[in-house]
DNA sequence: TTATTATTTAGCCGCTTGGCTAAATGAATA
DNA sequence: TATTCATTTAGCCAAGCGGCTAAATAATAA
C-alpha cells in the first residue's frame, strides 16, 4: 500500500489520534502510559501502538521490562505532518483533556500503574506492611 | 468529533484517496467523470464525494444537470495538507495511472460517459443513423 | 406535463476493524 | 532454575465501512 495511505489510515482512528498528541506532549511514553491514558487493556493499547509503528510514525525502544514509544522524527513527511496536525492537537479539546490526564500519569511509578492494570491494589507499601507485620 | 480527525478519516481510504489526487490535477471534475476513473458505481462515488465533502475538503457546484467538485482551498488547514501530500501523490504509482486514465476520461464527452455507465452503446452516433435509416 | 437523466439516498450484505479475554513471549528477579 | 511481570499475539465478537441494487430527487428536454 501507499506509505502515505498507511499513515493516513494509522492516524484517522480516535485512540491512535490520541497516541500521536500525547507523543508530541512527552518525549517518551511506555506501553503502559499509554493503556491507562486511553483506559483500554493493554492488549488494545499494544495493537494500536504496533499499528502506528508499521505505519512509520512511531518507533520503540526496550528497556529492562518497559517498551518505550517515542515520535518517529526522521520518517517520511514527518515534519510536514507535524506541521498541519501540531498546532490543531493543541487546539483539540480531546487532547487537551489527555494532556491533564498524563500529567497525573506521568507522576506516578510505572510499576504502581501496571499493578493497577493488574487489577491489584495500588499502594504496594500495604503489601510491605503486610510481610513486615 | 474533532474537525481534523474527520479530515483524516476522510482521506484514509484508497478510493477517496484517489478523487482527493485527481482533484490537485484536474481544478474541476464532475461525479460521472470520478465515478470512470474509480470504476464503481454512481452511488458509491457518490457517498465518496459526500464523505470527503462533509469534512471539508473538497466542495460541489451544480450547474445544469452535472455536479462538479474541486478542491475547498480555503478549508482549515488545506495548505498544510497539501504541504504533506502533493509531492507524496505525484509520487504515488496509483495517482500517476490515475493521471493517464483521466486525461483519457476528460477527453470524452460527459455526455458519452454517462451512457456508457448506464450499461448503454457508448456512441450516440449510431442510434441516430438507427433513427435516421 | 411527461419523460429522461445525473446524482443522491435507502437498504442490504460481506469484510474489516477495534474491543475484549486468554495464552504466549521475553526479560528481570528470587 | 523457576517465577514474575510487561508486553504481544491469537482468537472471538459486535460495530463500522464500502460495495452493490433499487428507489428517490432534482433538473433538463420533449
Amino acid at each position: 500500500m501507499d506509505a502515505t495511505l498507511l499513515k493516513l489510515k494509522a492516524l484517522a482512528d480516535r485512540n491512535r489520534f490520541r497516541i500521536f498528541g500525547a507523543l508530541t506532549q512527552y518525549e517518551e511514553l511506555c506501553a503502559c502510559q499509554i493503556t491507562e491514558l486511553l483506559q483500554v487493556t493493554g492488549a488494545t493499547a499494544s495493537r494500536h501502538l504496533g499499528i502506528l509503528v508499521t505505519a512509520g510514525l512511531i518507533r520503540s525502544r526496550k528497556e529492562s521490562r518497559w517498551v518505550y514509544f517515542s515520535l518517529n522524527e526522521g520518517c517520511d513527511g514527518m515534519e510536514k505532518i507535524l506541521d498541519w496536525l501540531l498546532p490543531r492537537l493543541h487546539a483539540s479539546l480531546q487532547i487537551r483533556a489527555d494532556r491533564v490526564t498524563l500529567d497525573r500519569i506521568m507522576a506516578m511509578a510505572k510499576e504502581d500503574l501496571c499493578r493497577i492494570q493488574r487489577g491489584e491494589a495500588c499502594c504496594p507499601a500495604k503489601k510491605k506492611e503486610k510481610a513486615d507485620g
